[in-house]
DNA sequence: CTGAAAGCGCTTACAG
DNA sequence: CTGAAAGCGCTTACAG
């Protein structure tokens, strides 16, 4: 009936009382095991068809099923059983295409696994990873994928590791992916691939077209990725037996900006001293880096070439394509979830480590060095 | 002790009797109870702080829960209370910026609500829509958004209305972002913007600076955004008396490899006349085609003008920089969550609908037509 | 092959 | 301000 005043009939905040009529209502195996003439358990084994169940029997059940419309309730499925059919992950932010590509490859992993994704970003926030890990616990997500370079600092190492206790003791599993291993006793999986070996390999690459200064531009101190990219440039220099200027090594956020104005400033001031070869600590560093270098008038790779790191679609969409170091990033991404699912077959198992390989990719922006 | 056999001490999958001292253990509500010596009641109202507990009471619950490492169960919590405190999300794919942003929206302004989101893609799989919504309907999702242009075909909306019918049986709600409403009985809520309206606009600048013969590339007939778009393309010629000849309108997918190739064959065999703008149906489609003319030696724009649509970040980074229809991406997961939260605070009230605005940016890919 | 019943871990009227 | 108790909707030994 209508409200006597003019106002929208709009449900006022009464308590609700069970089953006061309105409210949502879904069918619960208990309807349909009425409707069937059946008990819930004999639902419970055809919805889950893990356990025999008469032919006549089945059909009767999903009969009522498609006549209720009935849907099984996720959260009271998790209480009863075990598992969440869940998996989480954390990435820095999911437009970067190094995460969004992970993360592409964690969701269909999962979703060919019959679970759901419980996808969270941190934007940079530090800290923002153990606070999401505390949610994804929560949740009790069947495993918690946290993606990317991780920060060194040996209290952030521990609290992380407090984690993976945490959710081991609850049956879940931390994984690692893009990032080393904690440490020998943390139950947590990691997928990881050589950042120093990539870094070595296409800087490696570069010395022997003749370039002797290679600017390298970005990464946080903090990043083990930054590290152990910064490693593999310094040791492909050592092992040729030359000399790295440290005026050439420019740290800085990975970002095409950082690229275009570190690059475009030493162009200006000289104060790193001359170079005929770039390395972006990533492929929008080195994408940010062509900009300023052609805005000053260079031909790259003719006058300078530029390399960058992970092999996002963007650097083959580059004109001159890039030559970068390319990470089977999706692959990474499922790998993590398979790892996942191989660590819960364990009551609790030692840390697992899977690497991925990785591997230069030559294109347009390398060529050897111009005789000076 | 160690097992006789050689083989690795793994758990047999002997059946989990109930706390058999192995398996996962959690702190429960009830142990913090009993360590804090009060009732669950009590150490539920303190966790939820929505209820007056005495200050001393509050804190020796909060320390046990501290002591215990207690985290609550949000399944439990979920199958007693009304709400999961989660979002679905769906989109095509997490790594288009287009759906990028959306759902960087979307799980930015969840977090600011303390929900998590739950993100599924289709990949393009016709009904993969209808088969996610099903899944997160299980999760009993608050709330189910649905991103990106959809299908025209009767019968898939039809579909789509019974999920909607579905959702708000259970008490939560389906909502469309970037897609028009399915039709005024529909329980659903809608953020869209007006595809039609910024198609016109950007045309009719491009008919302003003298181009009468602009090449539209992209777009499939089934979409709602694309029969937008193009409506809004012929209502700008339209407006001025001017005839569009049906050649120049060339659909195709949403693909930066579509306006590339169609480029490049139509001024290879001249099959749609000559032309001297294009409109790419989105920016990547644009972009595609600017290299197709680049490599055919034509400037841009001095030779032919090119726009797009959406204003994803590539548009300003690619050289020249594109102009392009902005579309508020990121605002518009955010609008899709807030409208969620409030649509649940009606019993199940009548479909919602929320415009954004766009605007036309005006950047370096455009300029007068050359004279003829 | 099937059912009765306990239990998963919370929240929330209800009663003090 | 606090507690006893019911109930959310499933699954899973246990017993036939």
């Amino acid at each position: 009936m209508p409200t006597p005043q003019g106002k929208p009939a709009r449900a006022s905040r009464a308590p609700r009382t069970p089953r006061d009529g309105a409210g949502p209502k879904r069918a619960t195996v208990q309807e349909v095991a009425e409707a069937a003439g059946v008990s819930t358990a004999t639902v419970s084994r055809v919805l889950n068809g893990n356990y025999p169940v008469a032919a006549d029997t089945r059909r009767r059940v999903e009969q009522a099923v498609r006549t209720l419309g009935y849907v099984v309730n996720a959260q009271a499925r998790a209480l009863a059983g075990s598992r969440t059919r869940t998996v989480g992950i954390i990435v820095e932010d999911i437009i970067d295409p190094f995460f969004g590509f992970i993360a592409r490859g964690v969701q269909r992993q999962a979703a060919e696994d019959g679970k759901l994704c419980l996808v969270c970003s941190t934007y940079g926030v530090a800290g923002g990873e153990l606070d999401l890990i505390d949610s994804l616990r929560e949740q009790r997500a069947d495993a918690v994928i946290v993606v990317g370079g991780g920060v060194e600092d040996p209290a952030y190492r521990r609290k992380l590791a407090d984690r993976a206790h945490a959710l081991n003791q609850d049956g879940s599993w931390l994984v690692l992916c893009g990032r080393p291993p904690l440490a020998a006793d943390v139950p947590a999986g990691v997928v990881d691939y050589d950042n120093t070996g990539g870094a070595h390999a296409i800087t490696d690459y570069l010395l022997g077209q003749g370039h002797r200064r290679i600017l390298y531009i970005g990464g946080l101190d903090q990043m083990s990725v930054h590290r152990a990219r910064v490693a593999g440039f310094r040791r492909a220099y050592a092992s040729r037996g030359l000399e790295v200027d440290e005026r050439l090594i420019q740290p800085g956020p990975f970002s095409r900006r950082l690229g275009y104005e570190r690059t475009a400033q030493l162009l200006r001031d000289g104060s790193a001293g001359q170079f005929a070869a770039v390395f972006g600590a990533n492929d929008g560093v080195a994408v940010g880096a062509m900009q300023a270098l052609r805005e000053a008038g260079l031909r790259i790779p003719q006058d300078v070439s530029v390399v960058g790191y992970d092999d996002i679609p963007l650097a083959a969409e580059v004109t001159p394509a890039l030559t970068t170091v390319h990470l089977p990033l999706e692959q990474m991404g499922r790998e993590a979830v398979r790892l996942a699912v191989a660590l819960r077959g364990e009551s609790d198992g030692p840390t697992d480590t899977r690497h991925v390989g990785t591997h230069v990719v030559i294109r347009d922006s390398t060529a050897p060095a111009p005789a000076s």
